[in-house]
DNA sequence: ACTTGACCTTTCCATTGTGGAAAGGTTCAT
DNA sequence: ATGAACCTTTCCACAATGGAAAGGTCAAGT
């Protein structure tokens, strides 16, 4: 009987070039939560099963999966790199859109740097004037009690 | 009967200088669903009520949620704060406590700024080699499949 | 064949800090 | 007394991940 492609055994889905979710989150880098959790949101289609209801990944699955490992090391949301994967698999994707979506996440992490840049200068700025002994007075907790008094 | 300190009308409470919470939070910045939060997780008190259950807050009351208030813009976490109130309402502390604080809290940051700027600059250098034009050819796509084939 | 350890499955809960909505009670001015 | 504008609690949601429980499956060694 040569095996349609209904439902696999695990060996021999191996033995054809497919991988379990251990495999494939070693292979990407991911932990299998993260890829059931992206299934879930169908950031990437549903995983074929084996006979025993285990999923089953392609080497195609797997570049799928470290695209998204990539795009999440660029701090891209997972809702953004399901826009990023939909013009990835669009052949009549136009790079204008890619670049538009890169252009304002540069634009958000440019605020979220900025913030945090005045956060630490305004901490650094108090903390350079604390003492830091055994001495109760305090600059920072002066300033956050309502500035000088 | 001269009115123990049980719990009042909310005129009385007024007239002697008591906030309700909407009071409360215009006066901090904070929000009522926050200031309602916030003792909830015990970073401060549980506000007195008045007959009626409103909560009241006093002028120190006031002073405290400030000092969250900027606290968090300083991007302290809620456990930070909790610690930071302690502190200050402590005439013991050392300010070594405080300024060890701030200073883990500095490297906090640092580590995120230093994150999203290394992201930043990877985006921005895909983009910036991007056509961003009709054509579908996109080195930022290029990139999160896969590297330079 | 049976056991065992390492996998897989699903479901539920926790995190962090905030917002929203529902369903109800209070206050106050008209 | 009626209504607007407050207050109360409780439950749910977000974004992305981790953890634990309770169970099924696989593969290897005995």
């Amino acid at each position: 009987m040569g095996g349609a492609s209904t439902s696999l055994d695990l060996a021999v889905a191996k033995s054809r070039g497919y991988h379990n979710i251990g495999e494939a989150a070693v292979a990407s880098g991911l932990t299998a939560k993260m890829i059931r959790h992206y299934e879930a949101l169908a950031l990437i289609p549903k995983a074929s099963r084996t006979k025993s209801n285990y999923r089953v990944y392609s080497t195609g699955d797997l570049h799928t999966l470290r695209f998204i490992k990539r795009a999440r090391g660029l701090g891209f949301s997972l809702e953004e790199i399901a826009t990023l994967l939909g013009l990835w698999r669009s052949k009549r994707r136009a790079s204008k859109r890619v670049k538009q979506l890169a252009m304002q996440h540069i634009v958000e992490l440019d605020q979220k740097i900025e913030e945090m840049q005045s956060m630490r200068a305004a901490v650094a700025r108090l903390a350079a004037h604390c003492h830091g002994d055994h001495r109760p007075e305090c600059p920072i907790l002066e300033d956050l009690s309502g500035g000088p008094t």
